[in-house]
DNA sequence: GTCGTGACTAGCC
DNA sequence: CGGCTAGCCACGA
């Protein structure tokens, strides 16, 4: 039963285009939520619809992958496949690939 | 109504 | 760079 809160948080994921990713954080701000990027974390984890909502595009504000229900490797791969570069667990050039809402 | 938990962040050492 | 802490928010018990 998704919530309010949630839906906003799918529904601006959604607007990420293909090869971009984001931040918790920037996403809690385009919610007007600024300080509930934690929450936003919560909300990506109970989402019940994957792929069709790409949270994997979603990382923390360091660059590094984050974390992921179905596993960081998989997550990994998946942004790999958008031509996004990695080292480790951290994306190459963050910034260049970074999606300001 | 209160408490614990978490896919977080920023600050400090 | 690594580790620890406090702060913030939504959600379920």
């Amino acid at each position: 039963m998704p919530t309010g809160f949630q839906k906003k948080v799918w529904q601006k994921i959604k607007n990420i285009p293909k090869g971009k990713v984001s931040t918790y954080k920037l996403l809690a701000f385009a919610i007007k939520k600024k300080k509930a990027y934690q929450a936003v974390g919560q909300a990506l984890k109970k989402n019940p619809f994957w792929p069709k909502v790409p949270c994997h595009r979603i990382v923390k504000s360091n660059g590094e992958l984050g974390g992921f229900s179905r596993g960081k490797r998989v997550k990994k791969r998946l942004l790999e496949k958008e031509e996004i570069g990695f080292k480790k667990n951290k994306i190459i050039d963050f910034k260049k690939y970074l999606y300001r809402f």
